[in-house]
RNA sequence: GGACAGCUGGCCGAGUGGUCGAAGGCGCACGCCUGGAACGCGUGUAAAGGGCAACCUUUCUAGGGUUCGAAUCCCUAGCUGUCCGCCA
């Protein structure tokens, strides 16, 4: 949630920071309005509120003196009917208000550049050299299926379209990686968490997949809980409705899940191979730090999910996201971008975002500094996508003859 | 899934109709003490919203009800615990 406060007093710049997000801006009118309506009605009611418990207390009196009080209670009787009534308009005016806020986008960081979408993204800096080939690389399905490491049919037999069956060494490159990821974010200073991949509406409202983003999102029929779209989701929401201390911040955590998306959208793109699937595996990084450490925090993450990348010696990108290609929650976004041999382009493989008080806005992620409580920063990262990196390992260390050789680092994982 | 018990501040816990946003303790902060610390002593310390402030409103799991007035009484839901059933 954004700060309603700050496009109160401050309408002008921050809506023209909500637009650079597009929003319309009548959608940020209608925000200002709601907001000014819900004040008043609420100012309204509790005024009369005031006034009710006034004359309680005057009721309590009158019994304990043996006073007359029928002419009171009159009074009294007349002025709940109208709270009543108030209360019920403060309500309708407090719903409008939540319909509109809860899909309002946070504002992106000043020095986010300006974009339509992702041709507007702005290289920082490329690491490692993508691999030449003598031959043609293949792509990695072709390599999958080839090792025997892929079943893209049984997946879609056992479950549907976007479904696949991991076997062999296949499978034991997945948990490889899964592990190496884990003890390297650990070595970072990330507590390893173990969650539930399975949350309820309040978890996806805390983190901004909901309400917008129900669509995406596999539910469970008959019960209020969803299939996690990401780790994000329940590591940040650990902390949901907490006041934490400032000492024990930053909360710096690392936790592999699996991931469920209904890719409700992406139509006809990266149908083919592993790459954009309804099921996957991810290791995330989440913290949770002072308004003061998140940028630095943010630099740390950045810096892992990157050096993991080149601790399998795999080439990246660097990349800062544009306004037009920010998600829904980030205040700043950097993606890092694997070279993929096969297709010949740099590909999404890990995002590292700062959604500064957004989230904790909305989860109640709150610290106490000297005797104030105030809105922690969150943030999150993949570090990595597991299913990607496999597609990684398998077109950057083939050879002619479709056999692949791993990186060394994970030999002592297989 | 069935029966019973419970849910109060950062945490524990007292509180059965107004004097209660709530005793006491822990924790935390500050001060004294100390070479420095621990201990001890003293003071302070729930959250959210509105207001420059005084102050006002709301909140004792949530929602509803009774009442002039609810942490307290009633109903419903959620969660937790215990026992039973089932089970990797």
């Amino acid at each position: 949630m954004i700060d309603v406060k700050l496009l109160q007093k401050n309408f002008d710049e921050t809506a023209s920071a909500l637009m650079r997000k597009k929003v319309s801006i009548e959608m940020i009118a209608e925000l200002k309005t709601a907001n000014e309506d819900l004040k008043t009605a609420k100012l309204t009611y509790e005024t009369l509120q005031a006034k009710q418990n006034e004359l309680s207390r005057l009721f309590g009196q009158y019994k304990k003196e043996g006073k007359n009080t029928d002419e009171l209670k009159i009074e009294v009787d007349t002025n709940k009917a109208t709270l009543t009534d108030l209360l019920e308009a403060q309500r309708a005016y407090e719903e409008a208000m939540d319909a509109i806020i809860m899909r309002v986008p946070n504002l992106p960081d000043e020095n986010v550049p300006d974009g339509e979408d992702e041709n507007d993204n702005i290289e920082l800096r490329k690491v490692l050299i993508p691999p030449t080939f003598s031959f043609t690389p293949k792509e990695h399905w072709e390599l999958a299926e080839q090792n025997g490491w892929i079943d893209f049919e049984r997946g879609v037999k056992l479950a549907k379209s976007r479904f696949s069956v991991v076997s062999g060494m296949g499978a034991r490159l997945e948990r490889a990686l899964i592990n190496f990821m884990l003890d390297f974010n650990r070595e970072r200073g990330f507590m390893e968490v173990s969650v539930p991949m399975l949350v309820n509406r309040r978890a996806l409202e805390g983190t901004g997949q909901l309400p917008k983003f129900e669509d995406d999102l596999f539910k469970v029929d008959g019960e209020e809980l969803f299939l996690i779209p990401t780790a994000e989701v329940p590591l940040t929401n650990l902390y949901q409705d907490e006041i934490l201390t400032a000492s024990e911040l930053p909360i710096k955590m690392t936790g592999y899940t699996s991931c469920f998306r209904k890719e409700a959208g992406s139509g006809g793109r990266d149908v083919r191979g592993m790459i954009r699937q309804h099921q996957f595996h991810k290791v995330e990084l989440v913290s949770i730090t002072r308004a003061d450490q998140s940028d630095a925090v943010f630099d740390e993450m950045v810096a892992c999910a990157s050096d993991l990348l080149s601790a399998l010696g795999l080439p990246h990108r660097l990349v800062t996201l544009c306004t037009g290609d920010l998600g829904f929650g980030a205040a700043r976004t950097i993606d890092l971008e694997v070279w993929l041999p096969g297709q010949n382009t740099y590909r999404e493989i890990s995002s590292v975002s700062n959604t500064r008080d957004f989230q904790a806005r909305r989860a109640k992620i709150r610290y106490k500094e000297e005797g104030k409580n105030l809105l922690a920063h969150t943030l999150n990262g993949s570090s990595l996508a597991v299913g990607r990196t496999m597609v990684a390992v398998m077109e950057n260390f083939q050879q002619e003859d479709g056999s692949i050789i791993l990186p060394s680092v994970l030999q002592k994982y297989l």
